[in-house]
DNA sequence: CAGAATCCGAGGGGATACTG
DNA sequence: CAGTATCCCCTCGGATTCTG
């Protein structure tokens, strides 16, 4: 039971449970770079993602309130993914990864180097 | 395979490889408060957590070098967890995820309140 | 075009028991 | 004390097929 609590109160833990999903970090930077994305170019952008999965991940993005979904009721279907208020204030913590993720590339690139010697 | 490269070369998927993980980020925080923390004091920072996936966690982040294990050759044994250079430059991101969590606690918590009403 | 529905398999989390 | 070794379970990712 307060284990539970934890979970809910710890603000760590909201945010790893709202970016838990294999795809969710990259589409939101991709969200973030483009203001609004329809639902195939979006799936253009995640080379190897599968439709059923890219609608899933959105869904819970939608669900926890980081992206909007705006339903446009012509034919053929055209929908708009961009990201929420609460979904902005989240690109902060996509900058520090981004530094921190190239900066572990940077690391193993001159491993690679030192190996060539 | 170009889907392998891009894992690979992409700073928030490697970001993202280096965290999945349920407990990572928590843990990281913790060796971030503590400097040096042995195991089953990070057990108990860690309610609801079992020794087996403790370590487990431990392990990959030791792998990914965010995290550095100190084994003192003693009885009973002593071991020290802390963070590597890696890790210690992983805290913006930590600092990033937790402002972004309390604002959305905070959100959640006006909502109940307007509930209330 | 943007999905919904279904099925599958891998693997990651968790519990328990044992050990140097 | 700090693990290892199993076993189970269930979720999540992925592929495929169908639809308004």
């Amino acid at each position: 039971m307060s284990e539970e609590i934890q979970q809910e109160i710890c603000p760590l833990t909201v945010t790893q449970n709202a970016i838990a999903g294999r795809w969710k970090i990259v589409i939101l930077w991709h969200l973030s770079q483009n203001e609004m994305i329809r639902f195939n170019e979006l799936l253009k952008m995640l080379p190897g993602i599968s439709k059923g999965i890219l609608t899933r991940q959105l869904r819970e993005l939608e669900v926890d309130e980081l992206v909007h979904r705006e339903v446009y009721k012509v034919v053929p279907p055209k929908v708009e993914y961009s990201l929420t208020e609460l979904g902005q204030k989240f690109i902060p913590v996509l900058e520090a990864m981004q530094v921190w993720g190239k900066d572990l590339l940077n690391k193993k690139i001159e491993m690679y180097e030192k190996l060539e010697d």
